[in-house]
DNA sequence: CGTTTATTTGAAAACGCTCAAGCTCTGTGG
DNA sequence: CCACAGAGCTTGAGCGTTTTCAAATAAACG
């Protein structure tokens, strides 16, 4: 692993002020490995062998039954994913497969729980991590109960078009139907939601959307910092 | 406080193993009260303050925006409810009403904080607590996501049949328009779901729903222990 | 290019919501 | 004990949203 990859990493809120020699036994102990897109990384249901880093690339969380599916968060760098079955000693309840190439670390998840019990600082970093992820599921689970397909897409544009440090602007790098599937819905819907949108100042050409009137767009987002706000 | 309710407290996953002065302490820094049905104990975009813990009755968690409201939880005893904000020193995500009288033991969040950084069993409860709440929030997710109302509707007798320790009947204890919100529906479609569910083995009167065919309520509803197991 | 895959559009059906009215149950006061 | 008021629940009708199915268009890939 290369050291600009070490010091990302390190960026890592998991990983944020814990001890030196816990750090470099949990990055020497993974895996680090690329796949390439549509890879399954873990299906739900198995147990959970390891805590996975996304390095490069993006990861979809899904999860299905009775024969349907939903995408449940999209992971990109630096981020980990399924802490929490991880840390019980649980079976997953999402699975997770690559959109794009990726490249992907995998620490035993045996090796972070002895951490876990053995540095008090990493401790405290996974109990913030938990409890960021325990809130930011409590949000989407708002965001699904409480509002139309039309102002889920609304105020993800507002939250994209901020990450991607372009307010007048929002440009997208995954396929439409994956978004459709994390906004839940379906992707005839999604195409729908778009053309409702452009009446309320966000212009749609493939891709790339053009927020005409900023506006307009949050009177009818109605964005809500305890549904939408980072942190 | 009762010896018999300070054993209920201990039963507590959130207090399991931790040692006995850390638990003496935080039940001592507590407030315990008696609230009438309908009190509004905490709003959502408050400091959290404390850690509430349901001794008696029943709390409604639920989150509102754009003058819509829903449902998000219902606690019971012995329940604890809003750890991820007390923990990181947040605010709520979700306001909390009584919904009948109860008895509740709040914990100064202070408190909290103060002991997870000195007693590791706590600390490491904190995180069993934590992970779990998280994984139920995945599920909630899913079920909302990946169900029709009825299918939900469906799942949740099972559940609570289960629960109740009666595996041909249910008996509902809340208000129908309180199941309804909690379970991502209006009262009116709730209403509908039981007539439905009628055709699948499960027939309702008032308060009270006998599991005629529960071999066919459960064809109908396909339980998912990824959704819908305990844990 | 031509083939495959993704997206959009259209039409119909299913689902869920709103509004309104009727019903049931409960508790109260006569 | 009965009548009645109030709250909660159910039922019906109509509407808007979302999904499904099918087809057309656009984009991506070899």
């Amino acid at each position: 692993m290369r050291a600009e990859e070490t010091a990302a990493l390190r960026g890592l809120r998991l990983f944020e002020g814990i001890a030196e020699p816990t750090f470099t036994d949990l990055v020497a102990a993974g895996y680090l490995q690329f796949f390439p897109p549509g890879v399954t990384l873990i299906r739900a249901s198995d147990p959970a062998d390891f805590l996975h880093v996304v390095i490069e690339g993006v990861v979809e969380l899904y999860a299905a039954t009775a024969g349907r599916e939903t995408t449940m968060e999209l992971v990109r760098p630096v981020g980990a994913f399924i802490l929490a079955a991880v840390l019980s000693d649980q079976v997953y309840l999402q699975s997770a497969r690559t959109l794009t190439r990726a490249r992907i670390l995998m620490i035993p998840a045996e090796r972070v729980r002895r951490w876990m019990a053995q540095d008090a600082a990493f401790m405290s970093a996974i109990t913030v991590e938990l409890a960021r992820g325990y809130r930011q599921a409590i949000k989407a689970l708002k965001n699904q109960k409480l509002r139309t397909a039309a102002e889920r897409l609304a105020n993800w544009l507002i939250i994209v078009a901020a990450e991607q440090g372009t307010p007048g602007a929002v440009e997208i790098d995954i396929e439409k139907r994956v978004l459709a599937s994390r906004l839940g819905m379906t992707p005839e819907n999604l195409s729908r939601a778009f053309a409702t949108l452009a009446g309320h100042g966000a212009q749609t050409r493939g891709t790339h959307i053009d927020i005409t009137d900023p506006a307009a767009l949050r009177a009818f987002a109605n964005p809500d910092p305890l549904i939408d706000g980072p942190e």
